[in-house]
DNA sequence: ACCTGAACACCGTTCAAGT
DNA sequence: ACCTGAACACCGTTCAAGT
């Protein structure tokens, strides 16, 4: 008898390895991308990945560039804007957008040093919006430094927001008021306000936004 | 003979696990404090730090704590403020310099969600300076996702400050132009402004500075 | 050219055992 | 009460060996 032709596997490559690499970190968050589960999720062993991947830290690039390149994508179906500001405000609730779909990617960015050419490129584009609204290099300069990650959609949330989910209970707010009695009343007011809301506190795209215009106006208002 | 006595070696305790953590990560990042690590520079066992900490994550916790203790000591040196915004702009710089003592505590504070107790109640004394100074509750919460982490005195750093550092040639120069010209302008200009700035394109405290005023200047206009 | 088995040096953590 | 040795399940990574 012939030798039984194995299920013929597709061969790795680096694409698949970082795309299996993504649906991991999606679905379990990006501690769980490990080489071992990667090679797993792929039907081969962790060390046959490091044929289509430096090492870790290579991947890691890897998981950069693919969030670029959806990025750059989104971004390339946003309609022509009027002027530097909407173009900006655009450009970066997009690249928001795709920060969405991958929880782990803005801890991925503030780790990174890495200065992969792809986030180089978004950034000098962004400088370009501003250089054709008139701004100066210096104010661009300023600029990128005052948006920080928000210029790729993300913003740093140093509170869970999934922590203050859930009812707030006239008696935890009781306890809150004594030791943090502006916090607390703030979230009587919010709760008062808004008593659905039971996502928790705030609407995170609503205060992105807040954060974002308020930033883009100071900008405007230097550039005149 | 009698036995001899062996060095009464001081017992540990949950303060002396934590600062040995602290040195640790001062001198070599946050990745370095493992807790083998730290058991070492005890003169013990890493099992042994299982008595006065519950495990890795409750001292992580527990570094935040000293953080914050150190910021609160620091804030508490401030000389009393005019207006809400003078005394938020000292408090915000005044944990700026505790963070920048501690450079493992911004990625520390990215990552954890855990909602210490010192760290709301440092946010509680900021909406205190606000509530104050007229702001009502929706500007407050609005401001505090507008400062994000730079209400503790750190911003996301995209490109590492000590990337870019060291001369910038020429043929640099010509290389970046063709790939990121407007970057390359930016960098040109500054090159040129300041040919002295061998620490790099930027002087983060007065980029820091120019973000957190654009900010504050923002709010007191909302509240006017 | 592509993949793997065995092995190494590291993690955090448990637990029974020592003083 | 406090500390430790041995052991476990996990990391990333190397390298000689297989096809």
């Amino acid at each position: 008898m012939a030798s039984q032709a194995p299920v013929p596997r597709t061969p790795l490559s680096r694409d698949r390895v970082l795309r299996a690499a993504v649906e991991i970190a999606d679905a379990d968050g990006l501690q769980a991308a490990t080489m071992r589960r990667i090679g797993e999720s792929l039907g081969a062993e962790a060390m046959s990945l490091y044929y289509h991947v430096a090492n870790k830290n290579d991947l890691l690039d890897g998981l950069v560039d693919v969030l670029m390149d959806e990025i750059t994508e989104a971004v390339d179906g946003d309609r022509p804007a009027d002027d530097w500001k909407q173009a900006l405000r655009q450009r970066i609730l997009s690249a928001r957008q795709v920060m969405l779909r991958h929880r782990w990617a803005p801890g991925l960015l503030e780790g990174r040093t890495s200065m992969r050419p792809a986030v180089v490129l978004y950034h000098d584009q962004l400088v370009g919006l501003m250089r054709s609204g008139g701004f100066s290099y210096d104010l661009a300069h300023h600029a990128l430094h005052a948006l920080g990650s928000r210029a790729l959609g993300f913003s740093q949330e140093l509170f869970d927001p999934s922590a203050g989910a859930g009812e707030v209970s006239d008696r935890m707010l009781a306890e809150l008021a004594s030791q943090v009695p502006n916090l607390a009343g703030m979230l009587a007011e919010i709760a008062h306000d808004d008593p659905e809301s039971t996502i928790g506190w705030c609407d995170d795209q609503a205060e992105f936004e807040f954060a974002l215009d308020l930033i883009l106006d100071g900008l405007e208002r230097l550039n005149s």
